[in-house]
DNA sequence: AGTCAAATAATAATGTATTATTTTTCTGTT
DNA sequence: AACAGAAAAATAATACATTATTATTTGACT
């Protein structure tokens, strides 16, 4: 048996496949979800399809309009500010929390992460107005190595939760972005304070680097307002 | 046609009533869920039983899994523990921001809410070790209200969902002590500091209001330890 | 002739039932 | 205690009926 072949229920491969396409905004922001659409895409049952539908409304990734089926959530510029803001009280709370609880382990996780997310390019080789999976894949990593030794399942819980959402915004910032910040060095200044148990100095960066995201998007103006949110497909 | 007949979906009835289920305790923690059981007790079909499932499993009211079925997600001191700490930062920040843009719609809602639940027993008439319903959903009331005028979309929903998630312990912790605090009381602090738009005094009162629920079952050491935790059906 | 509204048709979501496959769990034997 | 086989339960696919929404047509009225 080779590695690790995950033999998953299919009801979760379905999920994973939805939620990755909805995250890289191949299922765009808005935009009416056909399940007998899906169903062919995926290659999956309708069954498999509605529960993994449900799921991700109740995650907030899509939402459920009922008899009318769902759409992917929208995208708005409210909605961003929102989720920065509440994702820069738990993202720090769980960094805080690390850096009290973290030990060598941690340290080296959170090194050998960092340097790989260096060492991969953003953009998507293939299309390069996309950010390349694996980017996405290593950012997530070195994120979660930065809180992993919070002591918490909550709060890293909701970490998870708030970071799964904020990927979409990052997938229509970063083609914007590249020559507009340095992530590198955003991501090496968090890692260097955690590691010096520099608590407030991690926090700062976190919440600057947090923030960076939503500053660029609201600056470029990409998004769509409230009021006009159901319309754009 | 009546006042307001809800023809919501199946599936989200068939959610509607296992989450409840699962709140007061009528499916027990760690107890086995079997799906063709729910399938006859409920009266709703498989798909909508399994899709009901999937989606408290993502809440974490349930746990899946894979292959094996699903259970209630079981309860312990440690979970408590981390879930009271987490909720006190959540929900003390809502209560914060609420005092901040509370208008007096907001404070009517509150006292109206605290004197609706102030006439209700605790104690279930038909079976007085458990917690009534009505008390139950006055009580969700109430502490939506104080909340209510908070301005994050993202803080609101994660306030909910640990609310949810309490109520298994409020299942649990309602029956011993009525004679050990005085929730009323409790109450009415939270919702007079708030209105006199006392910040500091609010939120101490509702950190307080938090952690009683957790020190009594604590004390009264009623839930199983991490290690046994699946073992107890 | 043009506009609005009701009726109808088409599409898609919702709900149920049946069946097959796979995996786990139980049971009896060695 | 280890194993094989049987039973049970979860998973999966599919077919089909029902219901709701959306689009289209028709027809009345201005």
């Amino acid at each position: 048996m080779p590695a690790k072949t995950k033999t998953q229920n299919l009801t979760a491969q379905a999920y994973e496949k939805l939620r990755s396409d909805i995250l890289a905004c191949r299922l765009r922001p808005g935009q009416k979800i056909k399940i007998s659409d899906q169903v062919s895409a995926l290659g999956y049952s309708l069954g498999a399809v509605r529960e993994s539908l449900s799921r991700l409304a109740s995650e907030g990734l899509v939402v459920a309009e009922p008899n009318k089926g769902y759409r992917v959530a929208s995208i708005t510029q409210s909605e961003l500010e929102d989720l920065t803001r509440t994702r820069v009280l738990i993202e720090c709370q769980c960094l805080e929390n690390a850096i009290q609880n973290g030990d060598l382990k941690w340290e080296t996780r959170i090194v050998s992460t960092e340097f790989e997310l260096s060492r991969i390019t953003v953009q998507d080789p293939a299309d390069p107005a996309r950010v390349s999976a694996a980017w996405s894949e290593s950012h997530r990593r070195f994120h979660e190595a930065l809180v992993a030794a919070c002591d918490s399942p909550w709060l890293l819980k909701l970490r998870e939760l708030l970071f799964a959402q904020s990927e979409r915004y990052r997938s229509v910032s970063v083609p914007l972005d590249t020559h507009k910040r340095d992530v590198l060095a955003e991501h090496k200044a968090i890692a260097q304070a955690a590691i010096a148990r520099d608590t407030q100095a991690a926090v700062q960066a976190m919440r600057d680097h947090l923030q960076q995201t939503t500053r660029i998007l609201v600056e470029a103006n990409v998004m769509e307002d409230e009021a006009k949110s159901g319309s754009a497909g």
